[in-house]
DNA sequence: GTGGCTGCAAAGAATTTGCATGGGC
DNA sequence: GCCCATGCAAATTCTTTGCAGCCAC
């Protein structure tokens, strides 16, 4: 089991990551705006340029840039683990039919966790927000399935 | 793959439940106040009274009461599944050392949404919040683990 | 050159599902 | 009695890991 104190630690190393092939190619998929693709998903993606890239690689990766900061682990909806990279602080809405996951622009709100301090025995440290809707599809009933 | 549309006219049959003893007993466990137990947790607590219930009995009920709306699903931090007796609306804390999770009695703040509204073309319909801290265990360096 | 990184494959963890039997209503 | 629910076990799905060779620095 990975506990914080592997995180932490690793969290320090982050100046040793070598610029493998494989790891530059997953790190531009990532870049692809409004993207927020499962492990799988970016498998599938880097395949078509290094093909024989093997699953394994890509989920070791994701997971040292998740540790390093570059990128952030979403555990958002029931299914899969999904991956974004982290340019700025922002929220995502997730669509209640169909899974989709887009963006939400709006600012952070700040004095949130300010009203939690004042509930909790906990030190406040972050804040992680999800909104859940319809999106531009799936308003009309259409049963679309969206892409990553 | 399970989509909406089973969700949504599962949640038309909610009246069709029948008691049983094992769905008794895992609303019972799940009504203990403040915790937020995985499935296995459930079973493991749930299997004291009854020996040779199943793992997969207390997903499924899990999944039929979550649908039905009296147990909400939690997707928080990386590991399994947990589940909360919905009650009334309230946040949550991660510990992100320990990886305990406590709620947060806060209001829910109505007005999240509605600037949610102003920067995305979903229709916003709800959200979730979740905090992260240091629970009182952690916060002094230790590193205890907490229970559920 | 060396230590991190990779591909491959097998293992592991969490959850779901098929089927025959049992029990709530 | 009907039909949902259960126990059991196998199957799926997602993710991690051991290992020998490879490659970035």
């Amino acid at each position: 089991m990975v506990t914080i104190m592997d995180k932490l630690q690793t969290k320090e190393k982050q100046s040793d990551l070598r610029m493998t092939r494989q790891r530059r190619l997953i790190l531009e998929e990532l870049d692809t705006p409004g993207m927020h693709p499962t492990a799988d998903t970016v498998y599938q993606r880097v395949r078509r340029r290094i093909p024989n890239i093997s699953l394994g690689t890509v989920y070791r990766n994701l997971e040292i840039l998740s540790q390093a900061g570059m990128v952030k682990k979403l555990h958002i909806g029931s299914g899969q683990k999904r991956y974004d990279r982290t340019l700025h602080r922002h929220y995502h809405v997730r669509c209640v039919k169909c899974g989709f996951i887009s963006d939400v622009p709006a600012e952070p709100f700040g004095d949130l966790e300010e009203a939690a301090r004042g509930s909790s025995e906990f030190d406040i440290l972050g804040h992680d927000l999800e909104f859940e809707g319809l999106c531009e599809n799936c308003k009309g009933d259409g049963i679309q399935q969206h892409q990553d």
